[in-house]
DNA sequence: ATCTAATCGAGACGGTACGTCGAGTCTTCCC
DNA sequence: GGGAAGACTCGACGTACCGTCTCGATTAGAT
């Protein structure tokens, strides 16, 4: 399946070169600074293009900046699977707080604060980044249910209690997570969640 | 106590009245746009002052709104002490919501947003409103400790576990809450902290 | 009579320095650049001022130069009165070739070349110039109506025939003009126009 | 006589076509717009070429409105031979009022305006129209020297005081002429340069 | 009852970034 | 190799806010 419809129409063709460095230069900047204090002409000069090579491609400012967080946070997380849930679990918010702890963490606080008044950065973030690592959370967590997991656990309710923490810490704390974090925060949603009849069945403790 | 030292030199004195406007403006304001897009011009004419106003009392636009963001969280939201934690948590969480669903949410959400990349703020924030609640909050637990509540509990982890999710769905989900989410909310987080041994001593389920 | 209604309303009054400093840095580079070359920054550095100065004032760049021009070319340029219509005639040629030669010339020929293509600029040079001219020339001529100057003198063909050859070769020659040329233009045009039986009558040659 | 040293060379030969059909585009765009406001994408959208097609065989646009324009002007107007020297001079001043009033006048003010600040543009007017012009009424006029014209005749005055207010009026006035604008200025020159000795003995009148 | 000093509204000032437009160059495909 | 298409750099345009400033008018306490 081809990637893209690509016309290949006359004329020179577009400098892919041009859009990555752009996209990279917003990236970098986006690790530094906030949405507004970003300017276009910042973003051209590391780009080493010209302002109106994104003016070209972009509608303003803004977009490219939007562009550049959806293409930095397309890396895949997906939810691990060893057969123990409760590992499994904290596996997940391990990783997290790697991604969230390292120097693309600056991106998703940006992304977050950007969503608040701008509707499109709030609806990319949706779709390119909290539907799909809730999906493939529920997901994991779905072949668990009435085994490890509870028969009536709610799943949007846990994943709000696993995520939301450690956006909570990102956002409004003082953006570090202690080495047992992930552990702690297991230990307390999982026993609310636990089947415990199943673990009582096969003789396993949690 | 002398509320500040006022030492009433010559001259016309401050009006208050203005100074009162011009915070009320900031926050109407705050209700409809985000920190960026609100200009001295829109909070002057809004209050009814002029732009001198503005910068004779504050050295720039933004701090007005943090200081109108300080008004307007200043109200207290005081852990309850039913007896019962659980009851108390369900409370708290309850309470907190509805200032969340209010039409103050978008206060909540442009001063996280703002914090992000303005450290006065984010100061600011935690000062006035983070480190009060979450003080209130610990205090309420700590006396339910080796009793109702867990001997060995992590308070700064709990108080992760139950704000989180609340500024979680705020911040980056559809910003509702089901009528039930402090409830179920409760129910997951409950368990991972309750001290098995006192209900069973002292009869009680939870 | 008042020169302006001056209202003297509130606030900080225009800074009349500046925008006579604006004024004459747009003239200056009138006598170095053309209309289409002059660029806002450029009047603006010359003149120690912003580009936002100069936007407050004038609607864009062109208005500037036109205003410039405007009083610029403002001064008087009075039709002689000695009595003999020749001498009055060559004087008025030869002190607006002087004007032509001087260091305003490209004024006049910028002015000109944009009235070309700019309405505006074409009413404001009829009307603070052209017409002006022409009026005081026309008042002076007729002074001599049926004596020195023919009875049925067309006023109009003399303007063009004194004031259009400076013009043709100020805008479309070498722009240079010899020692005689107001003598030798006058001499060609003067018989055309003379009453013969006048200076018949009197005794006069011409 | 070959028109050009064509070496004709490999490879497709130059559409002679597309060049005419920016050269028209061009002249027609200069009868609506000034220089300045032609821009090349105009030119080449109204030639149905490219632009590619205009830098490739002109420097800059300019050079492209340069050459229409004298490809436009490069028609004769023939000093007139009718034996009698007032009446060649009025309907040679009749003709070329005709062409400052046809369609394509604004080509006129156009190249004089542009002249004033590009100096290419001056040569090529000088080079192209000017001289061409003024060497074939100096001819049609020596011709008659020492016989209906004055001995003394000085021609290049001559010249200003006939084109000059035609100019004149076309760059400066309001572009009209009466229809006896001819004859009158005819009449006023006239008697300025004709030998009154030569109509003396020649019976005639003038 | 003045005088004095600080406030208030109004609004001009120098800056900085915005997003647009046109110029002239360059790079590709197609003939 | 010419021509159309169209991306590229560059630089000026006119707009919008920023935070600073300078006015006249106002308002109290101090004299």
């Amino acid at each position: 399946m081809p990637e893209e419809e690509v016309p290949r129409g006359r004329g020179r063709p577009r400098c892919e070169d041009s859009r990555a460095r752009i996209l990279d230069a917003g990236l970098e900047l986006l690790e530094e600074l906030s949405f507004a204090e970003i300017t276009a002409d910042a973003i051209a000069e590391r780009a080493g293009a010209s302002r109106s090579a994104i003016y070209r491609w972009w509608s303003n400012k803004d977009t490219v900046l939007v562009e550049a967080l959806r293409e930095a946070v397309a890396q895949e997380l997906p939810f691990p699977d060893t057969g123990n849930l409760r590992e499994d679990i904290r596996l997940q918010l391990e990783n997290f707080i790697k991604l969230l702890t390292g120097r693309r963490a600056r991106i998703f606080t940006a992304f977050v604060a950007a969503a608040q008044s701008d509707p499109e950065v709030a609806e990319t973030f949706q779709r390119i980044w909290r539907e799909p690592r809730r999906a493939a959370l529920k997901a994991g967590l779905e072949r668990h249910r009435g085994k490890q997991l509870r028969d009536d656990a709610d799943l949007e309710m846990i994943l709000d209690a696993l995520y939301g923490p450690l956006y909570y810490r990102l956002l409004t704390g003082n953006k570090r997570f202690s080495d047992g974090y992930a552990e702690a925060l297991t230990r307390i949603v999982f026993e609310g969640i636990a089947n415990r009849d199943w673990f009582h069945h096969n003789g396993r403790s949690f």
